[in-house]
DNA sequence: CCGTATCCCAGCAGATACTG
DNA sequence: CAGTATCTGCTGGGATACGG
C-alpha cells in the first residue's frame, strides 16, 4: 500500500482525512449544495482544480467513507456524489475551523496587508463556510 | 515570500496553520505539558523528528502566532516555547478532531485490521489528545 | 459524461554533520 | 543548548490530451 497512514495518534487520523488541497472545499460545496451532485457540476464549482486531482481527492474521500459515490446507469450513465453520515459529522468541526480562521487569520491580514485582496468579513460570514 | 497562502477561504486559512507533519503533535505536547518547555526537552518527547524539521515547524507556528518563543539570556542561554492565547484557542477544535478520528477511523482499523498495531481505545482515551 | 494517461515540478520532509 | 548547513528523496499537486 502506497498510502501508509500515520495512525499513531487520533488527531493525525482525522487530519489525514481532511488534508489535501481541495478536500475541505469539496466538503463545503457538498454541504452547501444539500443533495447529490454530479461530477462535472461539482468540479465546475471549484475554480482552478484539474480533473486528475479532483478525481484523486474524491477517491480518497470515498475510501475514508466521508463521501458516497453513486453510479446511475442511465444513458449515458452519470455519477453523483454526496456527503455520508460520517462526512456530515465532520462539518461542525470544519465550521469551528472556519470560525477560528476568520477570527484569527483574516483579521491580521486585513489589518496589516490592506493591499492583499481578501474577502471582507461580512462577505465571508454571509457565505457561510467557504 | 515563498509561503504564498491560499487565503481565499477561512477553512484553508485555519488548515494552513495546523497542517504540517508535526504541528498537531507539538500543540498537544505543549498543551499537556502545561507551561513553557525547552527546545530539547520538547523535541525529546517527539519520537522520530529531526532538528531541522522541528525548528521549521516551530518557526511557522511562531509566525502564525500560535506558539511563543522566549529566549532566556542566562549562561548558557536557553529557549522556551509555550502556547499563545491563540494557540490555546485551537485546542478545543483539535480535541474535536481527535474525538472524531478516534470514533470514525480507529474503530474501523481495529475491526478489520487486527494485525496492525494500534493503540487501544482505552489507551487513547486515557492519554487525552495524543 | 466521467474520468485516465502521461509528464512534470515545487516543496515538504528526512538524515547527518556541524556551529555560535 | 539550540539550532544551521547540506544534500537528497518523495509525494502531492498541476497541465494537458486522450479514452470507454
Amino acid at each position: 500500500m502506497i498510502h501508509e497512514p500515520r495512525y499513531d495518534c487520533a488527531i493525525d487520523a482525522a487530519m489525514s482525512v481532511i488534508e489535501g488541497r481541495w478536500k475541505t472545499v469539496i466538503l463545503c460545496k457538498l454541504y452547501r449544495h444539500g443533495g447529490p451532485i454530479r461530477y462535472n457540476q461539482l468540479m465546475g464549482q471549484i475554480e482552478g482544480i484539474s480533473p486528475r486531482i479532483f478525481t484523486l481527492q474524491l477517491k480518497e474521500m470515498e475510501r475514508d467513507g466521508i463521501i458516497v459515490r453513486k453510479v446511475r446507469s442511465t444513458k449515458p450513465k452519470y455519477v453523483e456524489y454526496c456527503l455520508s453520515e460520517r462526512g456530515l459529522s465532520l462539518l461542525p468541526i470544519l465550521k469551528s475551523l472556519a470560525d477560528w480562521g476568520l477570527k484569527n487569520m483574516f483579521s491580521n491580514m486585513v489589518e496589516f496587508n490592506e493591499d492583499i485582496s481578501v474577502p471582507s468579513k461580512e462577505e465571508l460570514k454571509e457565505s457561510g463556510l467557504c
